[in-house]
DNA sequence: CTAATAGTGTCTGTCAGACAATATACC
DNA sequence: GGTATATTGTCTGACAGACACTATTAG
């Protein structure tokens, strides 16, 4: 069937900039279009929305859609709206940009509205054309990530369900850009309330003496923060 | 003439939150709906994003139409985006919110679609009913009025283009609801480099010893920040 | 003069960062 | 033991807030 409008109609896509922590390196998780409109190339995965479908669910089923990711218990937040007369060439289309962050676990499996899925280094990924407007979307996904790892609990989105300290600074350290102190790291980290909460275990990575683990405490938002300075 | 689609319409509103700082309030300006939908009710400015605009224009076209407000030369940002499926009851509306702020001087004058647009304080305009889910809208533009005062040079859009210190640091007092030790205010901004540039004049508001004058000194963001701390 | 506001100086507690010291694992 | 990492301790500089003090106007 077909519909009909006294208006021009517009379009609302979601995308989605889900990031990992891999390989010592921040990595975006991207698909290699399938669809008509810029086939073959790489882009943020995203659809449109459906006309009874919230925001965020419409995040979540494109993701599990294109990618076989599912970012149901994990972090999932708006991050702005791209919607430049242009920026899509089929027509009015109106982009709400989503954030995620999941553990380094998941494989991509690429579904059906994609040809193939893949994890690639933010870096990288931002040195490649990518399809639409999708470079500003992603830089505008990994600067929120980077500011709310100062003041929200969103590092521990990064790591399994019980992590190091060690493990926590690696993220900071990655996603930053930049390297940390382990003791005064360890202390902000401990100091700020709800942040992380003591578990029974330990655990070695082979080297070194064996670390506690923890899991996270509960907490949004880090009460005190722990702050970025500029690189020294 | 109409179009077709194969997809139900999806609409995309802008809606904005134009604050500014009158009678020692925090104020924002609502109009009451004219339009046939929620008429009588009280909203926020916006409406409709045309086929060929861009997202901010739209913001200040509907601004300017619906209350004869012109933001040009002032601060203009986007929010968040607001999508609920059935947070409009006319179909399905995606609203794109916006933050605008502006020196108390100019008086609304009602234009052709609202039959009229006043200022508010935040704190009555919360307490009461507002159409769709403006209230949430509200609460989200003032929300990050208040946090952006903090890093980033906002308050002087809540000024004239020449101010005293006295006259900035009453806007964050306004905004935050809390007041602030004059010395130490005064040695943050100045202190916060290019936030402020001294004018030849003074200024005296009739008691008292009059003050230097001060006008935006170019920086957006300020370092270091105007730090907002718990009530005490 | 007094009242009122503008602007400066000083002290103190907190905290980030540098870096030293200790703890506990593996080889 | 030696090495590597975890964790804790110590010192120092920067800075926010409290508050005292000086400066400059009106009346």
């Amino acid at each position: 069937m077909t519909y009909e409008s006294e208006y021009p109609p517009v379009y609302v896509t979601v995308d989605v900039v889900l990031l990992t922590v891999r390989d010592d390196a921040l990595q975006v998780l991207l698909v290699e279009r399938g669809a008509r409109e810029q086939r073959g190339s790489l882009a943020l995965p995203g659809g449109f929305v459906r006309q009874e479908e919230d925001l965020p669910d419409a995040a979540r089923r494109e993701l599990r859609e294109e990618t076989g990711v599912d970012v149901e218990p994990a972090h999932l937040e708006q991050v702005a709206t791209f919607g430049a007369p242009y920026r899509d060439s089929r027509g009015r289309v109106v982009s709400v940009a989503y954030l995620a962050a999941l553990p380094a676990l998941p494989v991509p499996v690429a579904g059906t509205d994609a040809a193939a899925a893949r994890w690639e280094p933010v870096s990288a990924a931002l040195d490649e054309p990518l399809a639409f407007d999708h470079h500003a979307i992603l830089e505008a996904g990994v600067d929120r990530a980077r500011s709310k790892l100062e003041y929200t609990a969103l590092a521990t989105t990064f790591v399994g369900p019980t992590f190091t300290v060690a493990e926590l600074r690696h993220v900071y350290e990655v996603v930053w850009g930049r390297s940390l102190d382990p003791g005064n790291f360890h202390r902000k980290v401990l100091g700020s309330e709800g942040f992380v909460r003591r578990t029974a275990e330990q655990r070695s990575s082979g080297r070194g003496r064996p670390a506690a683990t923890y899991e996270h405490g509960g907490a949004t938002l880090l009460h005190p923060p722990i702050l970025r300075r500029a690189a020294p």
